[in-house]
DNA sequence: GGACTCCGTATACC
DNA sequence: ACGGGTATACGGAGTCC
């Protein structure tokens, strides 16, 4: 087993670690007769870089030197928590001695280096992880839906508030159990009592919910102490808390308030989703209904009640209430199964409890496999390099018009095979750990492929294709990671020397596609679109394809397709509209749909895109006609037309700062003042443009959506005709102008024809054609970039 | 008064 | 605690003619 990967330690099934005292965490671990737990001595540390900022420092400590030249020679081992943080006082107030700036907080203390979470430092000193020697299958993890009545009048439900109540509760399990406890005729009381019983009973490793399941224990325990109960739900019987790390955070308002159970984990699957999509961007948002039917997990004809409807329901139709809930714990389990493989799997390698590995980014999980090594050799380590990330490749885009069929390449796993081919080791990893570990993760991650594809393609219980997912994020991170200004292990030149090497494997890459009659449309930081040559029609020709240009490439790099598709409309830098297979359309960028736009605008150029993607124009024409018909003959409503934005500044702060003349008028604030509107931070306002100047002077021709009067309408028709035809321009650039008039206009006295209008496609960049040729090229001139517009 | 530019700010993308 | 840099758009004001 990689050490490097999975820490020194081989120590299997450890369930979960918590601390116990100051000194001492509890590991639960499972062995054939259950849960036991094992009480051990740690010792709490941090990491200094000159020894005279403990001097002084009464209580006990040892102070390690470190081998190595780097920055924080000094490793600071203490007898207690409450000693290491005590030390760390110290040392602020030795800093502050001779700082020319004086600092309040330890996070602003460059001479000191610490991580607040005890369990972390366990592991990191250790060299334990958990869930080694397990499979995901293993964990027991239980779901959990709560239902809360809310007092009439009021939006959320407040667990201090007297009338308001758990009404329904819904659990699951892994293994396939259900319960639900209805408080149709039990008193709340009755129901946690049932559920403080149940939870200790059944034992689960995990407690999983969605969205804000941590604000369910919050309104469970508050229940509880009303009730003079005791939550006591963790594997020593104790009730949940927060993290010793957060309460030591101070005043920053984090969102939520991560609990901790004694011996369990609290997983939020909403947290999953989101770190989930944070590549893939594929959902709106991340409610549960939203994910279930992406997942396709969601049950025909199921009810999802909203937070403000449970009041409702309990009174009316209690039955449906329990039923939903039912419903949301089997959508959160079928969630997780497929989601947490992923983190379940990385907890198996990181220094880290399994809720903590779900809420790190990248770097950190980077950085902390690092540190395992470093305090495992008693080396030294550096600070940060001051800088930034050099820049190179940005977006370029070769091709405006419409396009297909697409080939959506992967790029970004060019990064990893390029430190590793180059053998690129950060200049202060003295131990050159950072190469072992990428290669490390990229041997684990060829494995688990072997695996599927030894399981016939398909994911067994192990794992899933989320855990595929996940390793690729962390392996790609690590460029990202030579370049970030705070990681410790930090080198710009080698992120410079890593750029470039991959902008010439992207020129080569490109001329690999041109040169086998491939046409590369556009290339973002993640991926290449590209038509590929006629004959390739199939999705097996398309593969063969990507073997073919890997050919062309120096040796070792795989070509990953992101996704294929029918068309593509390529408008602009990171601005584009894509046409699945499915018949999909996917609008990208704010350029075709900009923010601000009026509804009637946003119907329409989405109308028209849709009919453009399929190429049917006379739909596109009547699109047009209808909406200008519909500006004309005033059959617009005011939601239409009304343009909404937020007013994120108090009356004060606007009135004050436009009279220092820090800012200018703005059209919300003042119709939001001359509607005589009392808003507070945040508030929607939604106005629309009165008068019949076509075009807007002063301020009095905006006028509130709440004083439009439909018996006495008084928007202004000719701006709104001139609005549609900005709208319209957006299209401008795809047809000729002929064309073009006979799309967006309604004097059409011969009829509107779609006969002989097509897409114009334009070249915005000349593509890099054969490397060769266009190094003789550029010596001769420099590169040509054609107009925009014809 | 239209067309243009400049600038601040807001948002979405990767 | 942690996604930050970049591309794009819009509104308002100033400027030119």
């Amino acid at each position: 087993m990689n050490q490097l990967i999975y820490g020194a330690n081989q120590e299997e099934k450890i369930v979960a670690v918590h601390p116990a005292s100051e000194r001492t965490v509890k590991m639960f671990i499972r062995n054939p007769e259950g849960i036991i737990s094992n009480e051990i001595e740690f010792f709490p540390f941090f990491f200094l870089s000159n020894q005279k900022y403990l001097s002084d420092y009464p209580k006990k400590h040892w102070i390690k030197e470190l081998t190595g030249e780097n920055y924080y020679r000094y490793l600071c081992v203490f007898n207690g928590w409450l000693d290491m943080w005590d030390a760390i006082r110290h040392c602020l107030e030795r800093y502050n001695e001779n700082a020319p700036q004086k600092i309040d907080s330890y996070t602003e203390m460059p001479v000191l280096r610490v991580r607040t979470d005890p369990v972390a430092q366990f592991l990191k000193q250790s060299g334990r992880t958990l869930f080694k020697g397990m499979k995901f299958d293993d964990l027991h993890r239980i779901q959990l839906s709560i239902k809360t009545y809310v007092k009439h009048g009021f939006k959320i439900s407040n667990p201090n508030r007297e009338e308001d109540r758990i009404v329904a509760i819904a659990l699951s399990d892994n293994h396939g159990w259900e319960y639900q406890i209805t408080g149709k005729r039990k008193s709340e009381k009755e129901m946690l009592l049932d559920l403080i019983k149940v939870l200790q009973e059944k034992d689960a490793d995990v407690i999983e919910g969605h969205n804000s399941i941590d604000k369910h224990i919050h309104y469970l325990m508050t229940r509880c102490e009303i009730h003079g109960l005791e939550f006591n739900i963790g594997r020593d019987g104790s009730i949940p808390h927060h993290s010793e790390a957060r309460s030591l955070y101070g005043e920053r308002t984090a969102n939520y308030i991560p609990y901790e159970i004694v011996g369990r984990h609290v997983i939020d699957t909403a947290t999953l989703l989101q770190s989930y999509d944070s590549t893939k961007h594929e959902l709106d948002n991340y409610n549960l209904e939203h994910a279930a039917q992406h997942f396709g997990i969601s049950k025909v004809d199921r009810l999802y009640i909203s937070p403000d409807r449970v009041s409702w329901y309990s009174d009316n139709e209690p039955d449906n209430l329990v039923q939903s809930s039912i419903d949301d714990v089997r959508e959160i389990r079928l969630l997780s199964d497929y989601l947490s493989p992923d983190y379940f799997h990385q907890t198996q390698m990181l220094p880290f409890n399994y809720a903590t590995v779900t809420r790190l980014n990248s770097n950190n999980k980077i950085e902390s496999l690092l540190l395992r090594e470093y305090i495992r050799q008693k080396h030294s380590i550096p600070r940060p390099e001051i800088g930034s990330q050099p820049q190179i490749g940005g977006s370029e885009i070769f091709y405006r018009g419409l396009l297909g069929p697409i080939i959506d390449l992967d790029i970004e796993s060019i990064y990893p095979s390029i430190i590793l081919a180059h053998n690129i080791v950060p200049k202060n990893d003295t131990l050159g750990a950072f190469p072992k570990i990428l290669n490390g993760l990229t041997d684990h991650l060829s494995d688990l492929k072997r695996q599927v594809k030894i399981a016939d393609n398909s994911y067994s219980n192990v794992t899933s294709e989320a855990t595929e997912i996940g390793l690729k994020v962390l392996i790609n991170s690590f460029y990202a990671y030579i370049g970030n200004s705070r990681a410790l292990f930090n080198d710009y030149k080698a992120a410079r020397t890593i750029g470039e090497a991959r902008q010439d494997m992207l020129r080569q890459l490109m001329s690999a596609i041109t040169s086998l009659n491939g046409k590369v449309i556009e290339i973002d930081s993640n991926s290449i679109c590209f038509v590929p040559p006629v004959a390739v029609n199939t999705e097996t020709k398309e593969k063969e394809l990507l073997k073919n240009i890997a050919r062309c490439l120096p040796s070792g790099i795989t070509l990953q397709m992101n996704d294929r598709y029918k068309r593509m409309l390529s408008y602009k830098k990171n601005n584009y509209v894509l046409l699945g297979y499915d018949g999909k359309v996917t609008i990208k960028g704010s350029s075709l749909i900009p923010r601000n736009i009026e509804r009637f605008g946003r119907e329409f150029i989405t109308q028209c895109i849709s009919a453009i993607m399929n190429l049917n124009f006379t739909s596109v024409h009547d699109y047009y006609i209808d909406c200008n018909k519909a500006i004309v003959e005033r059959k617009l409503s005011i939601q239409d037309f009304a343009r909404i934005e937020i007013l994120r500044d108090t009356y004060d702060e606007y009135t004050q700062s436009v009279n220092r003349g820090d800012r200018y008028r703005s059209a919300s604030y003042e119709v939001a003042i001359n509607s005589g509107m009392n808003w507070k931070q945040g508030d929607k306002i939604s106005y629309y443009i009165t008068g019949d100047d076509t075009s807007i002077k002063g301020f009095d021709q905006y006028k509130a959506a709440i004083d439009w009067d439909k018996n006495f309408r008084d928007e202004n028709v000719g701006y709104y005709l001139k609005r549609l035809e900005e709208l319209a321009k957006r299209f401008a650039s795809l047809f000729s102008e002929k064309d073009y008039h006979a799309l967006f206009s309604v004097d059409d006295l011969f009829g509107f024809s779609p006969e002989g209008i097509q897409i114009q496609t334009t070249q915005i960049k000349e593509e890099p054609k054969d490397l060769d040729e266009e190094t003789e090229q550029i010596q001769v001139e420099p590169r040509i970039w054609l107009d925009e517009e014809i």
